[in-house]
DNA sequence: GGTTGTTATTTTTTT
DNA sequence: AATAACAACC
């Protein structure tokens, strides 16, 4: 259906290019929007919302909008009601997956058999339920741990199967094929507790779907125009559940870029973005490969490192902005020195006029910000960490919460139990076990079981007296609460129940820190109408909304990034073991190294104008040292886009800056041996006289040693070396360049010949 | 039942 | 290295 360009409509269409137009203009029919890095793809999606209601082809009632994030949702209602020219009335049905299904699930939940009321438990509800029904299973729990048993049934639901469609021997990886019996009983005690867990939100939806066919017709009515957002990040429920929904209009929208799929551990299907044309038959598939974010060589460096993955869709990003800076890679001595030297090359970028706020340093896991933060407080820097560890998470929220889950329910078991000691009461282990069992042969909850017990002799002493007055305590907060307003509520349970009490007298430092996230807590309250609008938020919400930004250093992994841009980035930690991870390759293998491969693509074209990549020769794992390769993902990059700083510049040793260029060196060599090729290298080859040959110096009266090239280490078995950070040490066996060690004080380690100075030469 | 000392484990990524 | 879970002890 040809639409028609009006006046006002080229308002928002000009300054599209013509593939973003097309893919706004497509409404009819399956559309699939390929948009690599930085082509424009949120504006496109709001342009494309902002025409459907321009045009009236829908009200916003019959649009539904899936998001990944909250964050994604919350810009794309932003930015769609400035494409409008103000305010819009509603959009109600957009939002991340999971919210959007809590909320049909609320509209429809006796089809399950739950009460509109349910509870969303969150992971640690969720292993805390589980760990109970294994014990109760007769399951040693410690060498089948809940939290194992967790991943797997996370793991089924992402694949939308439920117990019953589970064969038998699906579950044997657990406790001899108890796995799938477990599953089944959480899922009953879920029903029994009128409570859900994040993937039941998606599963539920699909089997009302399946079940009752004129529910999903009133959806299919419902929506005229479905969009998606991040595709590629869909897993097979979401998938079903969006199929499901899409069968009614036809009118379905998915946006992705497989190059950015980095959710595969969670149960992200990459074939969903891969088979869009087979599950949609005549699906529209438009490429966005135009980049309007970054220069030449950051999209050179950016895209010759994900040719090395295979299965891709395949894209080819141009921009024309062809000036800018190659990429960088430096190599520094360990992670301390980066944080140092990357904190100095942000003090740089501040002293040439620019802001801290246009610097973003990505890492691959959060336990690398570390160093960093001790850095930047060291120098009064302003940073902030994005993500970063949870406010909803912290246990002093947590248990804020669960005293409010009991005030709102009686069967709040898992709550109820939480807090029932907290602060402690004199009810230990032993009360709260007879508690259970009472509950379980009763068949009724922890709460109304104990108004029965503690009727009785069961329990005697202090325990019983406390236990009254708790359950006194809690009729009379529920009475409370019919008037007062649930902030002030909040704040009185808080105190009555000697809860801050408790942490007031706790003498650890942390402790007032504490007391200020349930001052936060309350004022975060206070933001909406009543606690149940409130508990529904903290359940899917699980970020707080920050403020205005100050002009800070953000300080963020790599997941984390994704979606965001930064003039300035730095990539630190590209080494084996850290970037790949270890545990990704060897939980996934190959399909591990690709989704890393990935995670090194989002982190580069995240950068406008600079890009700049650190690689440690030492780094502390777990408390102890360990020497460390560059990543492989450094060899990949092609040459041309790449340029080799070095640590020359700092403080003092150029002696290191030398090891490390020269490591850098081999590490091209490595690549080579292994039988990988990137696209650079041959231009490598001609240039590495150039760029690494530099001859050996002598420093401050120290020979600096190098290997010949690729062959043998000049160090042999037995002699006696020194290393800065191992000190010194016997070697055991070499193997190329590679010695292992017997150091005296750290044991045996794997160095780079690079490293060490003879012990007689030290 | 509560406290203290010891041991084992960790997050990589998040709705 | 830091923390949580756990065991022995008071």
């Amino acid at each position: 259906m040809p639409v028609r360009t009006t006046d006002d409509q080229a308002d928002y269409l000009s300054g599209l290019n013509p593939e973003q137009r097309k893919a706004v203009l497509t409404t009819e029919g399956p559309l699939l929007v390929l948009a690599g890095a930085g082509t424009g793809k949120t504006r496109v999606l709001t342009t494309r919302l902002a025409h459907i209601l321009h045009n009236r082809l829908a009200w916003p009632s019959q649009i539904l909008a899936v998001t990944f994030t909250n964050k994604a949702a919350r810009e794309m209602r932003e930015r769609v009601g400035q494409t409008m020219g103000g305010a819009i009335e509603g959009l109600p049905w957009l939002g991340t997956f999971h919210s959007i299904a809590a909320k049909i699930l609320r509209i429809h939940a006796e089809l399950v058999g739950l009460k509109s009321s349910f509870t969303i438990l969150d992971t640690d509800d969720q292993i805390r339920l589980l760990k109970q029904v294994i014990e109760a299973a007769g399951i040693d729990s410690k060498r089948w741990t809940a939290r194992y048993m967790a991943s797997l049934i996370d793991g089924w639901k992402n694949k939308g199967l439920t117990p019953d469609r589970l064969g038998a021997d699906d579950g044997f990886t657990f406790a001899d094929g108890k796995g799938v019996e477990i599953y089944k009983t959480y899922q009953d005690r879920l029903k029994v507790l009128n409570a859900v867990d994040f993937g039941d939100l998606l599963l539920h939806n699909i089997t009302i779907f399946q079940k009752n066919p004129d529910v999903l017709k009133g959806f299919h009515d419902r929506f005229r125009y479905l969009l998606v957002d991040e595709y590629q990040d869909t897993n097979v429920a979401q998938y079903l559940w969006l199929r499901l929904l899409a069968q009614g209009s036809n009118n379905v929208c998915c946006v992705g870029d497989d190059d950015q799929s980095i959710y595969g551990w969670r149960g992200a299907e990459v074939d969903n973005i891969l088979r869009f044309e087979q599950d949609f038959p005549g699906a529209t598939v438009i490429r966005l490969e135009r980049n309007y974010r970054s220069t030449e060589h950051i999209l050179g460096a950016a895209s010759g490192l994900i040719a090395a993955n295979k299965d891709r869709l395949g894209k080819t990003l141009w921009t024309e902005d062809d000036g800018g800076h190659k990429v960088t890679v430096t190599g520094v001595w360990d992670g301390p020195a980066e944080a140092r030297i990357i904190s100095g090359e942000i003090e740089n970028w501040a002293s040439k006029g620019r802001s801290y706020s246009d610097v973003a340093i990505l890492v691959r896991a959060s336990r690398q910000m570390r160093n960093f933060e001790e850095r930047f407080i060291q120098l009064g820097l302003p940073y902030r960490v994005v993500g970063g560890p949870r406010f909803f998470e912290r246990a002093e929220i947590r248990d804020a919460h669960a005293y409010m889950r009991v005030l709102n329910s009686d069967t709040d078991d898992l709550a109820f139990e939480r807090i029932v000691n907290v602060p402690k009461r004199g009810i230990g282990a032993t009360s709260v076990r007879k508690l259970q069992q009472a509950a379980r042969t009763m068949h009724i909850s922890l709460e109304q079981a104990t108004r029965q017990i503690v009727k009785t002799d069961e329990i005697r002493g202090k325990a019983r007296s406390s236990l009254r007055a708790f359950l006194l305590d809690i009729d009379r907060w529920r009475r409370e609460s019919q008037d007062a307003k649930h902030t002030d509520m909040a704040e009185r349970i808080l105190d009555q129940s000697g809860y801050t009490q408790m942490w007031r007298d706790n003498k650890d430092a942390k402790s007032q820190g504490r007391l200020d996230n349930l001052k936060e807590l309350i004022s975060a309250m206070g933001e909406f109408d009543t606690l149940e609008a409130y508990m529904e938020h903290v359940s899917l919400v699980l970020d707080v909304d920050s403020g205005p930004q100050d002009a800070e250093v953000s300080l963020m992994t790599l997941h984390s990034a994704k979606g965001l841009e930064f003039p300035l980035v730095f990539l630190p930690g590209w080494e084996e073991g850290t970037f790949p991870s270890q545990r990704a390759l060897d939980e996934s293998g190959l399909a591990g190294l690709e989704e890393e491969r990935r995670l090194a693509y989002v982190g580069i074209t995240r950068a406008r104008e600079l890009a700049k990549i650190y690689f440690a020769a030492n780094r502390q794992v777990y408390g102890s040292w360990q020497s460390s390769l560059p990543s492989r993902f450094i060899d990949e990059l092609p040459i041309q886009h790449v340029e080799v700083e070095s640590e020359a510049n700092q403080y003092n040793p150029s002696l290191i800056a030398d090891r490390v260029q020269e490591d850098f060196g081999r590490s091209f060599k490595r690549a080579q041996d292994a039988g990988r090729s990137s696209p650079g290298w041959e231009r490598y080859q001609k240039n590495r006289d150039r760029d690494f040959g530099r001859q050996p110096k002598e420093i401050e009266g120290h020979a600096v040693r190098r290997p010949a090239k690729g062959k043998a280490s000049n160090y042999s078995v037995g002699e006696r070396v020194f290393h800065t950070k191992f000190g010194y040490g016997e070697i055991m066996s070499a193997d190329g360049t590679k010695l292992t060690v017997e150091f005296d004080k750290a044991g045996e380690k794997m160095v780079l010949d690079g490293f060490v100075q003879r012990a007689s030469e030290v």
